[in-house]
DNA sequence: CGAGTAGCCATACACCGTATGGCTGACGCT
DNA sequence: AGCGTCAGCCATACGGTGTATGGCTACTCG
């Protein structure tokens, strides 16, 4: 199977894509280059391809790791109100973390499309919870997503202030909107 | 003064800026490079330098030019309701219009942070009819330009259905949920 | 007329993604 | 034991990128 001759052991797919994840938290998604990823993996730049099929792949991957990473509320028959919070709060930390690569899923939101992912399906339990029809779930599930996210890169990109207590009114206050929104729809 | 070999007349902001403007609508912001937008307009690659401080800057005078374009809808006297729709269908058409170059500025929200454009003292004015309180109006705005512009790049990057008829029902609930959002806050 | 300079360009450098093709060593099979 | 196969890795090379450097030319101004 002819190993690296710097390293010891064969490459994965999981240290390739926390290496790359790591990378990107660091200096950016344009920050990463096959080049670095491979000299950060003490390996020639060609191996990588043996892996990965090629950079975009290797980014789906890596939002793919993040994605899993994600822990979702579990249902704790609390009001809709308080789990969509609790909701928007965990995707608000996850997102934080990691800011660069989500300015990138946002803007390829392809990547995350899938809605059979545990976010979704909590998203569709919650919002079923506060009366909203069922042909209705999947278009405001979308809006809801949609708001989230462009809040959220508004604020890591610096847009907003960086004051904590000033972040966290801001996020209050979204949520409180969006809250209030859907409250008007079943009434 | 000297002028290009290639061209009669020398090169000007305005039309490297529109030239790149239409290259980034035909092939995305990765899709514009120095040398192709030189191509372009018939010159040399480093001529361009002259005139731009660099690709960033270049990107910036682009998304300006852009914003100047958009017109804001004037103020009509009618309900604060109805004025929001109006700006959120403004917004929404423009950004529709150059799909690319809207995701670039909404991931470099700097770019667009002069809260003292047409854009922004609109939408002040159409909060405080609204009646949310002075010190609210700054953040408030923003989250609603948050959450506009993540939907707007939700659907342009092609997360949502392509459908017309789909999208203006998509766009007419997210508009609805954030009045009522808004609404809220002043009762 | 001479200096200064705005505008343009040729060359070069470092970096990028990746196509191509070849090496090496572990494995299964006879 | 001999052999084929193939996973894993790597060297080289190509065409692209942004842009630093420095030089050319033709105009304006004193």
């Amino acid at each position: 199977m002819a190993v690296s001759a710097r390293r010891g052991t064969p490459l994965t797919l999981e240290e390739i894509g926390s290496t790359a994840a790591r990378l990107i938290d660091e200096g950016g998604v344009e920050g990463l280059s096959m080049r670095k990823l491979a000299t950060e993996l003490d390996v020639n730049p060609m191996s990588l391809y043996h892996h990965v099929e090629n950079k975009e792949a290797l980014l789906k991957l890596v939002c793919a790791i993040a994605a899993k990473r994600m822990l979702v509320p579990p249902d704790d028959g609390a009001p809709w109100q308080d789990q969509l919070k609790a909701l928007a709060l965990a995707y608000h930390r996850h997102a934080r973390e990691h800011p660069a690569l989500w300015g990138y899923v946002h803007t390829h939101p392809q990547l995350v499309a899938d809605h059979q992912m545990a976010i979704w399906q909590t998203l569709y339990r919650i919002l079923r919870l506060a009366g909203v029809p069922e042909p209705e779930l999947r278009r405001t599930s979308e809006i809801l997503n949609a708001f989230v996210a462009g809040f959220i890169v508004a604020e890591t990109q610096g847009h907003m202030s960086d004051d904590p207590e000033e972040i966290s009114h801001n996020f209050d206050t979204a949520v409180h909107l969006i809250i209030n929104g859907i409250a008007s729809f079943s009434s």
